[in-house]
RNA sequence: GCGCCCGUAGCUCAGUUGGAUAGAGCACCGGCCUUCUAAGCCGUAGGUCGCAGGUUCGAAUCCUGCCGGGCGUACCA
């Protein structure tokens, strides 16, 4: 409701401005009051305005209150230095957010203009996802959901990088320390009691180990690559079953904390369907890239990149004429801007647990699936990506530019966000050797080719784990499968809230403890909250069989509402702060900070608390009265049930 | 060296994009379960917002310079 409240003020200043002083208002700054006595929303306008107009504050304001009227709001004052304070009429705004969430339509949205493309998790095929990849899709997810809650369009993409070096490396695992072929490997894929994803994060170690000893020049890894990329070869063929193997690992993973995708493109595919090559060509065209005939870079096909301390040097296409991992990027990004002349294949690669299909690229003629959906065309593209690749996603960015597309360069923005890193003591925990000085460090970074880190399954089976056991303590009468299945809810919440409620440019230093905790600021903590409200209801509807939600309707309607509103501060105060999740999912949406969902459904638990804990709703004599709370209760639990939802969160029936 | 990010309570973090008295959680201490679920609520304590300048009606927030930490600067991604 908030949104289309702030649009109306803002008009309203905007035109009082023009009619009285004939000037365009800058930014119209709309803050929260620090106290409800000063209203609800607050604007320094008149402030800033002050200098132009060469008058006072308060007298500017005074002059704009004269003629100010907006609906929703019934009184305006001017307070402090002139600050204009705005008190909400509180039984029209409750009125018309309830409305909104019963009939799900948010109207302060701005209008889709088209379809957006989200591509999130990316994780490398060759090993088991880490609590890093956890973030990724969970910001990625968080970010999704919001935008389709905005009345955006919105196409995920999870793009499978399976030519690259760090599936190539596990090949070499494969065939060179282990002596598998193309049919053991296969063997140990369909091995159920084989976790094959968690086999290959134990091989790639082995096989970085084995380049360190016995491969120093890494011809291994260069040969082996050249032969995926080359395809119709034993390699290629191996390469195409341990990727796809472990992506349907991921998906699995992924599918536990309710993180889905529409399509899988394949860079193998990029490659095939000569995706690289038309970019290649447009690049030389275009003059975008040149091919270096000296120097360090002798050889290879480089993109030159002005920065303030001088030019430098981005090899797109490498000596040995195969393409880098930013070159298939540039080709693929272009793609997902609709400024490519092809389009993949598709072939529906599985069902995830709702049963929607996840559809893959493909190059073979045999799977390709006439009847798919459009891909691909985004009006705008943002890429969930760690901030440790800004470099090469710059790059990529400044590729698209270069061919002269600047609007789709600006529409082409890397969502970064920071790393996960361990806490020492956690890292000691999990057995990895630190050294001195890393012991005194605040965090430290993992590296996922030793094989350290904490798996994404194994956090998740201790988080479910520990979950159930406390389900079991509280509710041992409930039978087992619901038992499980709270279990699995609260162990998400806990993760998903977990992974949200650090803004994205913070580190993550990961420790156990917290991760694992279901009290206090935590996903479980605004899940009970909600489980609370709903169990509000179910009393009620046990105890009065003749009440139902839409009684709630003569209370809303009532004359008497807006006097139970002007009387309770700490009622309206709730009310307010669940009203405002539209206004938050903009923010969500412009600043992409999927924190500060996490921040409000907590604050938001927490007022509910406070009033759970001080009134008694079922117990309440007065008919009118206890209406009335049942309205506010229910008004709370659906926008903690969708501002949890925007987190992936799902809220059980009891707790 | 250069680029980006971080520095706020003992610890982990927010701080509505420059606004009113800087807030949470954890930990500590003290209270509250025959009353809608104690995964909860209430209270006490805890601050030179890294340091120094500047910008202005107003700065944790913006600009400059330092100090400390992280990441990047690959023919890895």
């Amino acid at each position: 409701m908030q949104l289309t409240l702030h649009a109306r003020i803002r008009d309203a200043l905007r035109s009082a401005l023009e009619k009285r002083w004939q000037i365009e208002a800058p930014e119209i700054v709309l803050n929260q009051t620090p106290k409800l006595e000063f209203g609800e929303l607050a604007t320094p306008l008149c402030l800033s305005l002050s200098k132009a107009l060469k008058k006072a504050p308060r007298v500017i304001a005074e002059e704009i209150l004269e003629t100010l009227k907006i609906e929703g709001i019934h009184k305006m004052s001017i307070a402090g230095p002139g600050y204009i304070n705005f008190y909400l009429d509180r039984a029209t705004i409750l009125g018309q957010s309830m409305a909104e969430f019963r009939n799900s339509k948010f109207e302060g949205f701005p209008k889709s203009t088209g379809k957006v493309i989200v591509e999130h998790t990316n994780i490398n095929p060759n090993k088991a996802a880490h609590i890093g990849h956890l973030r990724n899709a969970a910001i990625g997810d968080s970010f999704v959901r919001t935008l389709r809650f905005s009345g955006s369009e919105v196409e995920v993409q999870n793009y499978i990088d399976n030519t690259g070096v760090q599936v190539a490396d596990v090949i070499v695992g494969f065939r060179f320390i282990e002596n598998h072929s193309v049919e053991t490997v296969r063997e140990l894929i369909n091995d159920p009691e084989t976790k094959f994803d968690y086999y290959c994060w134990d091989l790639y170690a082995k096989a970085a180990s084995f380049y360190e000893t016995q491969d120093p020049e890494h011809t291994k890894r260069t040969q082996t690559l050249q032969e995926i990329e080359g395809g119709d070869n034993e390699t290629a063929a191996m390469a195409e079953d341990v990727a796809m193997a472990i992506v349907r690992c991921h998906l699995r993973t992924m599918d536990r904390i309710n993180v889905h995708y529409d399509l899988l493109p394949r860079e193998s595919d990029i490659l095939h369907l000569k995706f690289w090559d038309e970019a290649f060509s447009l690049l030389k065209a275009k003059k975008a890239i040149f091919f270096e005939e000296h120097g360090k870079n002798q050889g290879c096909w480089v993109m030159r990149l002005e920065t303030e301390s001088g030019t430098e040097e981005k090899i797109i296409v490498r000596s040995n004429r195969t393409v880098t991992y930013v070159g298939k990027d540039i080709a693929y990004q272009l793609w997902k801007l609709g400024l490519l002349n092809r389009d993949f294949n598709y072939t529906t690669f599985e069902y995830d647990s709702q049963r929607t299909p996840v559809w893959a690229t493909t190059s073979s003629k045999d799977t390709l699936e006439e009847d798919h959906p459009a891909f691909g065309r985004g009006v705008a593209v943002y890429n969930v990506i760690d901030v440790r690749q800004s470099y090469p996603q710059t790059v990529v960015r400044e590729g698209v530019r270069l061919l002269g597309y600047e609007d789709a360069a600006e529409r082409s923005v890397h969502f970064s966000y920071e790393m996960v890193a361990l806490t020492p003591a956690c890292a000691a925990q999990l057995g990895i050797e630190l050294s001195d000085e890393d012991q005194g460090k605040t965090y430290v970074e993992v590296s996922g080719r030793k094989g350290q880190g904490v798996k994404a399954d194994d956090l998740l089976n201790t988080l479910e784990d520990k979950a159930y056991e406390e389900v079991r303590k509280r509710h041992p009468d409930f039978d087992k499968t619901e038992q499980a299945d709270i279990a699995h809810q609260i162990a998400v919440s806990a993760l998903r809230y977990f992974l949200l409620r650090f803004t994205r440019t913070s580190v993550i230093a990961f420790d156990f403890d917290e991760a694992l905790s279901f009290d206090g600021e935590t996903g479980p903590y605004i899940q009970y909250a909600t489980v609370r409200a709903k169990n509000i209801f179910r009393r009620m509807e046990a105890d009065h069989p003749d009440f139902s939600l839409s009684q709630l309707d003569k209370i809303l309607g009532s004359d008497k509402l807006p006097g139970l509103l002007d009387e309770s501060d700490d009622l309206w105060e709730l009310i307010y702060t669940a009203s405002r999740l539209d206004e938050i999912a903009g923010q969500v949406t412009s600043s992409l900070e999927p924190a500060t969902m996490a921040k409000f459904s907590f604050t938001l638990a927490q007022k509910f608390n406070v009033f759970y804990h001080k009134y008694r709703v079922l117990s309440e004599k007065d008919r009118d009265r206890q209406m009335f709370y049942l309205l506010v209760v229910d008004f709370v639990r659906q926008s903690l049930t969708r501002a949890l939802d925007l987190m992936g969160i799902s809220v059980p029936d009891r707790m």
